[in-house]
DNA sequence: CGTGTTTTTTACGAAATTCGAAGAAATCCT
DNA sequence: AGGATTTCTTCGAATTTCGTAAAAAACACG
């Protein structure tokens, strides 16, 4: 896989504002030809450095309640566990950790009654699990999805 | 704010596969009109229920360490505190949340060396910040992004 | 350094997509 | 039912994307 270098991370920030950014309109902001866009993105879409889609608003569409949970495994159950986790519809994310927790996971509700009826209905009958520790989202100060780092792309700004 | 229809849904949902499929695509899979693909993806942006974005791999750019840290905060700082760590480029996701950890954050770096940086140099020079539980991610299982969920969709399609 | 090789970039016409706007269809309200 | 409003379709024009071939740049190695 070839080094993504600093035009690449100029593209992928633009996109990142906009993944529908015409090519034409890339090519005219970084003054190079709508040809190199092109392949340069082609190139990072095969590598799978990233990808287009869209982001939704969890509250516009009804999933008030948003909640990060913490979980304890049984030794020797955590990626079953995991595995399980990762098929509920409610879930967006799961991950292995270390720290307090083995699993933390990410769910979202439409209700309160609904996130009950997780915790008791659906997690309680997942074998392994020895603990939950759920914690409730009260307010979102940050939430940027770029890991195209503003930082990084400014050092090389004047490379 | 118009209410959010089935077909906007299935828009979404195509969208969340790939950002850039074009409308003309998106009308032949749903049996109507390029006209009605625009106009409805005009109206949910205008409305914010979504934006076009890229979704790009950490790992890919290097960014190997991924952490969420649990964060306690003197009463009345919180705020502040949140506000600051939003600032860092580091720090992808802060919210207050109810729980264990009144504020939970998501951060990314090149290095175990920057985390440490981070951690030690970093969030120690935060005024109210009372203590910080560094979780480690290990393995990532789901990450969907997803906030349509396939569920809700396919409840609908028979309507 | 110089020359051959490979990679990247540019250029350009053809195909596809997007856009604006106007008319048709459907929905809503009373 | 009838008029008003919103949503949907249609269609030509403008823009973008795509394929490809040639130019330019970067690279490798004697």
């Amino acid at each position: 896989m070839k080094r993504i270098d600093h035009l690449d991370r100029q593209i992928l920030q633009i996109l990142q504002d906009d993944g529908r950014t015409p090519y034409t309109e890339i090519a005219h902001q970084l003054k190079i030809s709508e040809g190199t866009v092109r392949s340069r993105i082609s190139r990072l879409l095969h590598d799978g450095v990233f990808e287009f889609v869209i982001r939704t608003d969890p509250v516009k569409l009804g999933l008030n309640v948003q909640t990060i949970i913490g979980l304890n495994t049984k030794l020797g159950l955590q990626q079953q566990v995991a595995e399980e986790l990762s098929q509920l519809p409610e879930v967006r994310f799961v991950g292995a950790f270390s720290g307090k927790h083995d699993l933390i996971i990410q769910a979202f509700f439409y209700s309160n009654t609904e996130l009950i009826h997780f915790v008791n209905e659906r997690l309680s009958r997942i074998e392994g699990i020895l603990g939950a520790d759920v914690s409730l989202e009260l307010r979102q100060y940050k939430d940027s999805f770029s890991y195209v780092r503003e930082d990084e792309v400014a050092i090389n700004e004047k490379g």
